[in-house]
DNA sequence: TCCACTAACACGTTTGAATTGT
DNA sequence: AACAATTCAAACGTGTTAGTGG
């Protein structure tokens, strides 16, 4: 193994890869995806994204925003985001540029945002841009509100899933395409460290509009010394919002992340990679991830490898392995060429993979779930049932339809969901169980047990496999 | 002392129920 | 009575900053 000092190397995050003559999206078979906002996604990308976690839950910023197309009209589809680690080191910031710090942590349960819309038909998706906005990041291993676990001062980027499936319990037999933009990938932060990108927050985010007048922080911060007794006792009130649970009521928007109304599609997104992998490959545990990548220079393409290497596409004997050069390659600005990447992907039939072993549990319909299914379906052996692949997700107001009526996990409705949750397995995460039951919107996946592997394990399968979509948890 | 992180804050934005208008 | 438009208070989403803990 190698010792920090070797991988820090004079190791500095180079600045991102410029996209030249990249294609504007990119499509698997008829599917075509593109990201909505992409000249701000690269304006934050060109300084070094940070994307702020915190206990309670914060959304990112930009947001996921896509544009969708090639999509059957008629058939459903379901719509998901998880966060993969970009390389297996942790970062610190060090004067004005950001440095390895070591090798990255073993990670936190793995989750799956799914989109609240979902399932819905290919033309509600197509008719207008589709945003993630309600998606939240933590640092909170125990996070109850199902929200995606990501480890401060690592670097992550997103996964946008796109499965063909009339509801969530058919999804592990549906075909999934999966689709990433280089110019989303961020460092999760606690606290920003690069001024730029506060800078650039604060200029485009409107909720951040109350900083841009000077002298309103000015002013805060002399009020802030004399602990104000009027404010303390504000906080008492009990309208105040919680800032630790307070995250919650913001699931119960109902209005939540649905289609962008009236918004004009951009499509001049920069370059658009694609995963072949199936992220529901099986699961090894996340030290793959760390001696993947613990092995090579930051500065390499390697890196990139923990996610990009091929992957387990079960139901599929011709998978082939897959590389992003371009992705790969952050620290090298030049290596911009798109059409590389392209054409560097292998069949095209790779692109389509069968989704195994799915579990669902829309929260915010948690309670109807249990009430009609009862407790958590704790299935026999993987690649079998449906329910054998009990997982944990977080929905954001799924569609009750998704729910249908086939049984369902529920990691917040049901008391012994949550068990999953920290996952009995899991040794490093145990998550208290819950106290009380949460409306849960957002749909998630907790990867915390997974020392479970289905049994579509293809031969040549990789350590990919540690970042599926779903876990196979519950036994 | 340094670093990562947390909680409390202030304040603009957004939400959504109540109210008013047609 | 039904629906649309408007109001407005509460909740939410922000970055900041002092304080905490290792």
């Amino acid at each position: 193994m190698q010792s920090i000092r070797d991988l820090k190397h004079n190791f500095s995050i180079p600045p991102p890869t410029t996209v030249a003559g990249a294609p504007d999206s990119y499509h698997h078979g008829n599917i075509r995806m593109t990201l909505e906002d992409a000249e701000l996604w690269k304006s934050f990308h060109e300084i070094g994204t940070e994307m702020i976690i915190t206990k309670p839950g914060r959304r990112m910023f930009p947001h996921c925003k896509i544009n969708l197309s090639g999509l059957v009209p008629y058939a459903k589809y379901i719509l998901l985001v998880d966060m993969v680690p970009e390389d297996g080191f942790r970062y610190k910031w060090n004067k004005d540029k950001w440095e390895l710090a070591g090798k990255a942590e073993p990670h936190p349960p793995y989750r799956t945002y799914l989109h609240p819309d979902s399932p819905a038909p290919g033309s509600h998706w197509m008719k207008q841009p589709v945003s993630f906005l309600k998606l939240k990041l933590t640092n909170n291993a125990l996070d109850q509100h199902g929200h995606i676990i990501l480890h401060s001062m690592h670097r992550y980027h997103p996964r946008f899933h796109i499965v063909q499936a009339d509801d969530l319990y058919s999804v592990r037999w549906s075909v999934f395409q999966t689709f990433t933009f280089p110019e989303t990938s961020f460092t999760a932060v606690t606290a920003y460290q690069n001024t730029k990108i506060t800078k650039l927050k604060i200029d485009n985010n409107p909720f951040a509009k109350g900083f841009r007048d000077e002298g309103t922080n000015s002013k805060r911060r002399a009020s802030r010394g004399t602990a104000d007794p009027e404010r303390l006792s504000k906080k008492l009130n009990p309208t105040t919002k919680d800032s630790d649970q307070g995250s919650s009521p913001d699931l119960q928007h109902s209005s939540c992340d649905g289609l962008d109304e009236g918004r004009a599609v951009r499509k001049d997104s920069g370059e658009v990679k694609e995963e072949r992998y199936s992220p529901w490959g099986c699961v090894s545990d996340r030290e793959s991830g760390g001696n993947v990548m613990g092995q090579d220079s930051p500065a390499g393409s390697e890196p990139r490898d923990v996610y990009s290497t091929e992957q387990l596409v079960p139901g599929h004997s011709t998978y082939q392995p897959y590389r992003f050069h371009e992705y790969g390659k952050s620290p090298s600005p030049s290596s911009s060429s798109a059409p590389g990447v392209l054409g560097s992907s292998a069949s095209r039939s790779g692109f389509e993979s069968r989704v195994p072993d799915v579990a669902t549990v829309p929260e915010h319909e948690s309670k109807a779930a249990a009430h009609e299914s009862g407790p958590a379906l704790c299935p026999p052996p993987p690649a079998a049932a449906p329910q054998d692949y009990a997982g944990v997700l977080n929905m954001a107001q799924a569609k009750p339809a998704i729910l249908g009526h086939h049984p369902l996990y529920t990691p917040y409705g049901a008391e012994q969901a949550l068990g999953q949750w920290g996952g009995a397995s899991s040794a490093q995460y145990t998550p208290a169980p819950p106290t009380h039951h949460h409306h849960h919107h957002h749909l998630a996946t907790d990867y915390s047990t997974q020392a479970v592997h289905h049994s579509y394990h293809h031969g040549n399968v990789t350590d990919w496999s540690q970042y599926p979509l779903f876990s196979y948890s519950c036994w």
